[in-house]
DNA sequence: CGTGACACGTGAAGC
DNA sequence: TGCTTCACGTGTCAC
């Protein structure tokens, strides 16, 4: 890449002295891209010798033209960059009124910071996703138990030794003890209580499913259902 | 401010012909803060007509020290300056992971959306923990009935009408009616009416203040003692 | 003096 | 083509 002149700040089009004449207009001044294009036609030189103009004015007019529109095009350029920046630096701004101590923190800790707050707001509000769709069931999560079924379970003549049910904080513990009146046949009652397990096992996964099925892709939900002891 | 010529992208020290003669190692190559340092003394120039330098080797290699004194301190302006946008650009990326859906997104809309998300997870966190402290008393939480306070309940000879205790959620609603027997004195019956309904205000605000205590100062967690009716 | 953080104008690339 | 976004090197200020 070659070297070229540049006017910091201001655009403004002039006249640029060389110990040669006056070099008219000079693209050189906006940059390699202009510069450039110019570069096709001979530069339009003002002859301090022969005293006469190398071009004539109608070619002077045209390459007056496309050096503004390339001055408009550099300047429209550098205003939109400056807008573009300005409209990140107000989020970075509003970022930092949103996170606690840092209100004169550069761009790269404040950045740090919203991750890290980010992360422990995502793992809370997982956990409370948890805990509000745990004690406000949805339809999905009811279970409709037959009455067919409910007469199997009936047949089994099962006696309810212990039902308890302890809550603490939004966590529900269900438990269920079960036994047969010792009159049955052994044989009967395993097979019934095999086809109770299976039962069981068979709402827990429902349950289950439709619980996988309302997790949200990148959730951390701890389960809620977990084991079930036959 | 002033023009001045550029190099985009090498750093290499040199000479430049101008038509006088031979500028040595102008520092108008490295910007207005290095042309301004080398100003100070006079250039070093090669008179075309006399034949001889105007300035001793002596000093010409003093200039050329500083010079790429200069130019390594621009070197490594530049790579700091890179150092630093690649160390925000990583907080992008990790930010574009974070939020779902943005992995494509420019840096105005990614902060964008992390602002929404940060201020969702905020409130989301927020009535998590309401909801928590709500289910776990605190012993702040706890309110003290004295027994000679309970006597003075039971001189009016209270009778409950109905006692209401519904949960929802994590919120718990606790109504109790009560009236006085009609045999009481109407008199009476309305002044022990208004100490009563002091006596459960105070309660109340104790129970209000504790709690206020408890929150943190930016906390926008709703009310759960609302309205008490005489 | 150096070092770090920021804003700036600009070239390049994608649409 | 023009518009947008990004990386870059640089000027500048503060410590």
């Amino acid at each position: 890449m070659g070297s070229f002149c540049w006017s910091s700040g201001v655009y403004n089009s002039g006249f640029q002295r060389t110990n040669d004449g006056v070099l008219v207009n000079s693209g050189m001044r906006y940059g390699p891209a202009s510069a450039l294009a110019l570069a096709s036609s001979s530069s339009l030189v003002l002859d301090s010798v022969r005293g006469e103009l190398v071009e004539a004015p109608v070619k002077l007019e045209r390459k007056m033209v496309s050096a503004e529109k390339s001055v408009e095009a550099l300047k429209n350029h550098s205003e939109a960059e400056k807008r573009r920046r300005a409209r990140i630096n107000a989020h970075f701004d509003t970022l930092r009124g949103l996170i606690p101590g840092a209100k004169k923190m550069d761009k790269a800790s404040l950045l740090a910071e919203v991750i890290s707050h980010l992360k422990d707001l995502k793992r809370k509000a997982a956990e409370a996703s948890e805990d509000s769709d745990c004690v406000i069931p949805k339809d999905i999560d009811e279970v409709k138990v037959e009455p067919d079924h409910k007469q199997a379970l009936d047949a089994l003549h099962l006696i309810t030794k212990r039902a308890e049910i302890a809550t603490l904080g939004c966590r529900m513990k269900n438990v269920f003890v079960m036994t047969t009146s010792k009159e049955e046949n052994d044989e009967v009652c395993r097979f019934y209580a095999r086809s109770v397990c299976q039962a069981l096992r068979a709402v827990l996964e429902k349950f289950s499913a439709s619980e996988e099925f309302l997790k949200s892709p990148h959730s951390n939900k701890r389960r809620r259902v977990s084991v079930f002891n036959p």
